[in-house]
DNA sequence: CCGGGATTGTTTAGCTGCTAAACTGTTATA
DNA sequence: TATAACAGTTTAGCAGCTAAACAATCCCGG
């Protein structure tokens, strides 16, 4: 600050250039990058996703780790993050929330000793099936304007993505 | 805790049910959700996006900041915050980040004595010209598994997701 | 012309969701 | 049996946001 721009930087800023009016949003480089769509959609999604995961208190990341926990019951905690592309460190708080509500327990195995099997509770599987429910419902809804095709599309894209670059 | 699991919650938790050998990866439902996908897919594309912008050391916030005062200087801080999708006070340390590297200045705007104009600065110019060319070579490697048609599909699609949704 | 309300930029505190590094206990292997 | 590898955990820290409060400034109705 203190230099109230003049000669500072060549072209004259003289606060006239484009703003002022209205600004109309749409028409930048970034809207025609995939990287920032992509990014701009994930935040939409997420935050519809929270919303509709609020009722069975659940982020996506745990609802995550409960939906692999479930459909792969003994699972360990590394096995669980590696497929979950997650850190095992970053996982600990993941489970111990899980834990704590009684969804999922950590069961010693007989063979090796320093391995926690990761078992979901019955009511585990419930809020689970419950919670997948709502998921589908919110991804029915949140692409609503997208048609069936189209969303087809989208999964095949970003699965073919994955499956490359990961 | 403390409870080491006998009768806690049904089905016997035996630690035999999947893990011991190698769990394949990709068969959840959670693969079959646009969202998880996108999620992963997202956190990928970042990764990379990372690194391909450390060259000119900047985040792909930083990065979208410039990219708008470039194309609309003049602009106000609050505009730029709206057009970016975060909040005001969220942007203030980007723009004086790139205040501080001389790639952008707040210049007062004589009619009204709240709002500061951003110009770019001709480094701001020669910097976001450089790294945009260094996006766009970033995006044809990143989505090199994927065809024309489907990287316009996939563009397409989020671009009419933000419309409806945003 | 003046007083309430809106707006701009800013600071501060706090949250989420991660990673990286270090450590313990345990198992596998040369 | 020494050494490496692995599982889970703790701690510290980072990035990237938001929400709330605030001062300065502008706008507008009466």
């Amino acid at each position: 600050m203190t230099r109230t721009a003049s000669n500072a930087a060549t072209a004259e800023p003289d606060a006239s250039s484009a703003a002022a009016s209205g600004v109309e949003v749409g028409d930048n480089s970034l809207d025609q990058l995939i990287g920032y769509n992509l990014k701009r959609v994930y935040i939409l999604l997420q935050m519809d996703f929270r919303e509709a995961l609020a009722a069975d208190d659940l982020s996506a990341r745990v609802f995550s780790a409960l939906s692999v926990t479930v459909e792969h019951p003994g699972i360990s905690q590394s096995d669980l993050a590696r497929q979950l592309g997650i850190e095992r460190s970053g996982l600990v708080a993941i489970v111990d929330l899980l834990e704590q509500r009684h969804l999922v327990q950590r069961v010693a195995v007989p063979g090796d000793r320093r391995v926690q099997a990761l078992h979901p509770t019955d009511a585990g599987r419930e809020t689970y099936a419950r919670a997948l429910a709502t998921v589908h419902r919110h991804e029915e809804a949140f692409f609503d304007m997208v048609t069936p095709q189209e969303r087809d599309q989208l999964l095949a894209i970003l699965r073919k993505i994955r499956r490359t670059a990961e």
